[in-house]
This record gives structure tokens, sequence and C-alpha cells, in this order.
DNA sequence: TGAAAGCCTAAACATTTGTTATCGTTTAGA
DNA sequence: TCTAAACGATAACAAATGTTTAGGCTTTCA
């Protein structure tokens, strides 16, 4: 748990205790390369923290095909939080790229730490406005980028990328397909 | 200040005591058809809540021309999030399509709202994740609707929009041009 | 270790989308 | 009220992107 913990603590102000407290609700879970560690159509009642590992989160198109729309890497919260939000079934699936250890958030523990620790409700609030500034640059990049641009700054936002996931997941994070991001490269 | 503080009490439980002191702190102004309600470029300490008319988001690409990333209704927040929270620059630039009244929170009595609120934090922690979800949908959207299926459902997430702002701003929202915007409509 | 599957590149062709120009209508403002 | 600007439709053409197919390489796993 020392990774999460020291994550929390960039965030807020928060005692060893309280802290202690808030991860001893948390459990460990281990995937192998390819696994599902969450399932679209159901609602999901956890959050994710990566220790070690990366995720994607993908979804099925109509011809039923694997669009790669995002991915988390270590020391990331990762889950398909609007759902999670309005608990609604969940629309994305998450996949282990790479052997991967997460950190699992119940929902009843991250109600408890927005109640009960001080500065819960600001860690809340933290959270969703960092993955909303993620978000933001990213519709904002769709505008006023284009593809092969967006390809040549994506070790901006995910490091080593190239390194981890097949260039065909990578094609589908930016919108476009395989065929034609081999094309753009030349 | 009637509508916002029934937006609030939406939001959160909060006195009316609380209430009062928290939207004295606030301003109303008032803009023309075409105004700049926020230039780009700067760094923004105003975040602005609709009364009365619309507003739009805006960008000006490499080739100088605009292209509209966002609309904003009644009762709705808006400003450029991601750059008031980090404190930068401001990305964009928001302009009142209508006679537009909006009422103004400076940062400072956001500030205080998130210290002396009993919910302050909670409050923004709602806010932030509304327009999580909201961005979520947005991007969620580009990779399973066409062009033309965004068109057509446009008007769950913006109202009589057709009506209130010119087909051009539409197609620019939807990330195509207004020519081909035209030829999708047959 | 061998066979099957996955992955990237490439080429040919199809489809979508952008660009430019024109025209008729509506709107805004002097 | 008149005129210029803004707006939307349309057509012709250009550019970007998708689709299909094939080949060669690597990885996986029985």
């Amino acid at each position: 748990m020392e990774q999460i913990k020291e994550v929390i603590k960039k965030m807020i102000c928060i005692s060893d205790e309280e802290l202690d407290n808030f991860t001893s609700q948390f459990s460990v879970r281990k995937f192998n390369r390819q696994e599902i560690v969450c399932h679209s159509n159901i609602i999901s009642d956890e959050i994710f923290f990566i220790n070690r590992g990366l995720i994607r989160v993908l979804i099925l198109d109509k011809e039923g095909f694997e669009q790669t729309i995002h991915f988390a890497l270590e020391n990331q919260f990762i889950s398909d939080y609007s759902n999670f939000i309005q608990k609604q079934s969940s629309f994305y699936t998450l996949q282990a790229v790479e052997e991967t250890e997460v950190v699992v958030l119940p929902r009843s523990s991250v109600e408890w730490g927005y109640q009960n620790l001080k500065e819960g409700e600001k860690m809340g609030r933290l959270i969703a406005e960092y993955y909303f500034i993620y978000q933001d640059n990213r519709i904002k990049n769709s505008f006023v980028r284009t593809p092969k641009q967006r390809y040549d700054c994506i070790t901006e936002v995910f490091p080593n990328i190239h390194q981890r996931v097949p260039q065909h997941m990578i094609a589908s994070y930016l919108g476009i397909t395989p065929v034609h991001l081999s094309r753009l490269k030349k």
C-alpha cells in the first residue's frame, strides 16, 4: 500500500492514522496479460489504483471491433468513473495489457473516505479535477492537432507507451485505423 | 441570485445563511450578442453562471479559424475550467451568442466556499464530476457515433440549440466543416 | 520444436471529409 | 429603407482516411 499512500499524501493533508484506517479497507488483486480487470455492462462498485503494470480501457463498437479509449499507468487511478459516479451499468471494459497489480477501492471505502477523512471531499474534488483536465486536453487536441501530431506527442501523456502496447492500440486511441497509422509514420 | 441558489441547493445541504454569505460575494454582468465574456491568453480568476442567454467556447486554430468547442446554457457554470484550476493562461475564448446575463464567481469566493461552507468541497467535487461525465460522453460519442449521428442527437445535450445558434457553429462543435454538415443533412 | 496466431507494412481501391467557388436568401446596421 | 455582411445550399474537385488483401516477421503455446 506504500504507493497509493504516497499519492494520497501528495494530494491532501492526512495523518498516518487516518491513512492507515483508509488504506486498510483496500485489497490487492493481480492479473495476467490480457486478463479482464473489469467487464462492461455491470454496475462497477470498485476503483482501481495501479501498483504495477498497464491497463487499457476499451469499448466494443457496433461492428464488434475493440476501440481503445484510454491507457492507465502505474500510480494512476482507473475505472469507468462516469458510471461509477452515476451507479449505472458500465460501458467500458478494463483489460490488463501487461502483468498488473492493482489496489482495489470498493465504493463503500470511497464513500467512507468522503465522510470520515478530514480532507476526504477535497481528495475527491482533486481527483475529479485531475481527470477533467486530462479529458479537456484530449478534446482540445482533437480540434487543434492532426492525427500525426497527436501520435508524435503521445509520449508526453504516456511515457514508454511504444515499448509497452502494440501499435494498433495506439492507433485506436488516436481515432484512426492501424493501417492508416502505419502510413502516417512514413 | 435566485437561480444559482436553487442549483446549489440541489447539490448540497446548505443553510439559507450560508447560502446568503456565499452568494453575496458574487456580482452580475451583462453582455450583448457577440460580446466576449472572457478572452483567451489571460489568467482567468472567474467562473460564470448563466442566468439568461447562451455562451459558446471557442478556440482559434493555426489558420486563424474559430472552432466552437462547447456551448453553455442557462443554469450552467462555464469557464476555462482547466486553466482556472491550474492558474494558467487560458486557452479558450468565451463569447455570448445571445444577450446574456451571468453571475460572476471570483476565485477568492470559490476558495472561500471550499473552506467555509460545510459542504463546500463536496460541491466542488460534484461540479467537477458533472463536467467529467459530460466530457466522457463526448469522447465516447466520438468513438461510437458518426458525425451524422452526433448531429441527430445534439439536442439531447443542448435543447433548442438549432433555434439559438447558426449551423456552422454546430458543425464546428461536431468536428466537421459547415459545408459537410449541409451535405450530411440531405 | 513446429504450427498457429498476432502484428506491422504495403498497395490498390473505396469512402468520407475538406476546399473553393457560386448563388440566393436573410440579417444587421447605417 | 438600402446596402453590405452573414448564412446555408450546392457542385466540382482535392485530400485524408477507411477497407481489403497479401506477405513477411515475431510471438505464443501445445
